[in-house]
DNA sequence: CGATAAGTGGACGGGAGCCTCCACTTACTG
DNA sequence: CAGTAAGTGGAGGCTCCCGTCCACTTATCG
């Protein structure tokens, strides 16, 4: 790739960040490229669809991903490593409210290596707080997409004007993943049904 | 308005109903009026835009409401009552998927007579809970639009696929409901907060 | 420096959906 | 049973966005 087409690469995904966040997944991909500074044509060639575009935007803000899992495995308490993690990436979605759905995508499988590390790092977050009897038994591993998933449809409508909101609810449910008298819960979807979930287009 | 008219209307808001549960609240209203076997001009005659057109059929959905409300207040434990309430709301999201967000109109502030009815019971159902010692009292009416919109969130994601996925969410909610040992929980967004969500275009 | 192929911008055709307009139809009234 | 105004359908203009195409530009390499 010539040094300036790479240079553009990056415009167009910082742009598609921007607007993505600002407008929500479906602005329109003119935007973005005006947004760029580059023509149309520029941000096909490079993306040749929405959904290429959209997930080289979400491999880009996998970092702020490692970094919130990186301080969360090093906490010495199992508990607040663990609700620190969940509290952590939920406040990623809060700050780019249009991207908010699809920052679900880095964190539930290995699409690449890096989510895949990210993935299993979290899997040893919750073993940790299971072993240390904070973490109730029946939590599984698809409560955090399920978790997202509330907290994206919460910020679509509260972002804008309650822009706190999913606090309340994400220490709600990290309250109620907390090891305590339990009621029996519902089973929880399988984590190949997550996976077609992820893998459905973003509408 | 003449008979023929209101035959019309009623066609409209069934078909309306239908496709906006089947195919999200941004169906071509095209769609709708093909459904319902009338002209793309008549349905524009009784609803001039398709924020009235979402308006009355949320206001047919409104006896839904009514049955859950009753069924609620009737029921002798208070905590039974006003977790049977939340379900039975949560439930008729989920069977309405596309409907999920709308569905939080009727039930939050005084629209007309009968949603504030139903929102004066849901208050009751609160205090009686809270007096019982079973709600936690920093419970706040709020939270039950907060959680519609965190349901709506996940069916936006799960109702195809994993359609039972909303019941563990509602589950681990009302256990976090329930009163316990209490960690504090950040302020709720205040009734004008959620007035000024609710009035906004729901894109 | 000149050849060349990768890269680029913006015009353009196409499709979808919104909403209006208007000539035609039909329920109601006296 | 006629007059009338409310009601109706669907064509059509408009806007927005998509994705392609092509003539022009420019980085790179020998």
């Amino acid at each position: 790739m010539r040094a300036d087409a790479a240079r553009n690469r990056e415009l167009i995904l910082d742009a598609a960040r921007n607007i993505f966040a600002a407008r929500g997944l479906d602005a329109p991909l003119e935007e973005i490229a005006s947004e760029a500074g580059v023509g149309i044509a520029t941000l096909y060639r490079r993306f040749a669809t929405r959904e290429d575009l959209l997930a080289a935007v979400a491999t880009r803000q996998i970092e702020l991903f490692e970094r919130a899992l990186a301080k969360g495995l090093s906490d010495p308490d199992p508990w607040e490593g663990f609700s620190g993690f969940i509290r952590a990436i939920a406040e990623i979605q809060a700050r780019l409210p249009g991207l908010a759905q699809m920052l679900m995508i880095p964190c539930h499988g290995p699409e690449d290596e890096r989510a895949a590390a990210i993935f299993q790092g979290y899997l040893e977050l919750v073993a940790r707080a299971k072993k240390a009897g904070a973490l109730r038994d029946d939590y599984v591993p698809e409560d955090l997409p399920m978790l997202l998933m509330a907290n994206a449809g919460l910020l679509r409508e509260t972002s804008r004007t309650a822009p706190k909101a999913w606090k309340r609810l994400v220490e709600y449910l990290l309250q109620a993943f907390r090891c305590r008298e339990q009621q029996p819960l519902p089973s929880p979807p399988t984590p190949t049904q997550i996976r077609k979930i992820m893998s459905q287009p973003t509408d």
